[in-house]
DNA sequence: AGAGCACTGATCC
DNA sequence: GGATCAGTGCTCT
């Protein structure tokens, strides 16, 4: 696979690596803030990304508050990682949702 | 060129 | 309240 990426991808990265530890951030917030409107993108971007450990996709969720997916999983070992991640940084999740999540939310 | 996707909003029941 | 349809832009095959 190939680790150069397309500006959209790149501003996503950009914008996500903006979110600070102990938040988390929508999907929909998201590409709005790169002047996208296809949230399917985000998640197709983040899903091939090419910046696993520079990236914290675990902290984008969806705009209920679900977690959404996680490595190509809507549900599996790989989403519960990503709770367990974010749990260990303040954030937790119950039934595939953020807990406070409004409180969570970081708004760009 | 075509199909698929880690989504969302609107519509329908 | 849940299920289904449509729209959307980008990546992969």
């Amino acid at each position: 696979m190939k680790e150069k990426v397309s500006e959209f991808a790149e501003k996503v990265y950009s914008n996500l690596k903006k979110v600070p530890k102990g938040k988390v951030t929508t999907y929909r917030e998201l590409a709005k803030s790169i002047n996208s409107k296809s949230y399917q993108a985000i998640g197709q971007v983040l899903r091939r990304n090419p910046f696993a450990p520079i990236v914290p996709c675990h902290r984008v969720v969806k705009s209920n508050g679900q977690i959404g997916g996680f490595m190509g999983e809507t549900n599996g070992a790989a989403v519960a990682k990503k709770i367990n991640l974010l749990k260990s940084e303040g954030i937790f999740v119950k039934d595939n949702c953020v807990v406070d999540f409004e409180n969570k939310l970081f708004k760009f």
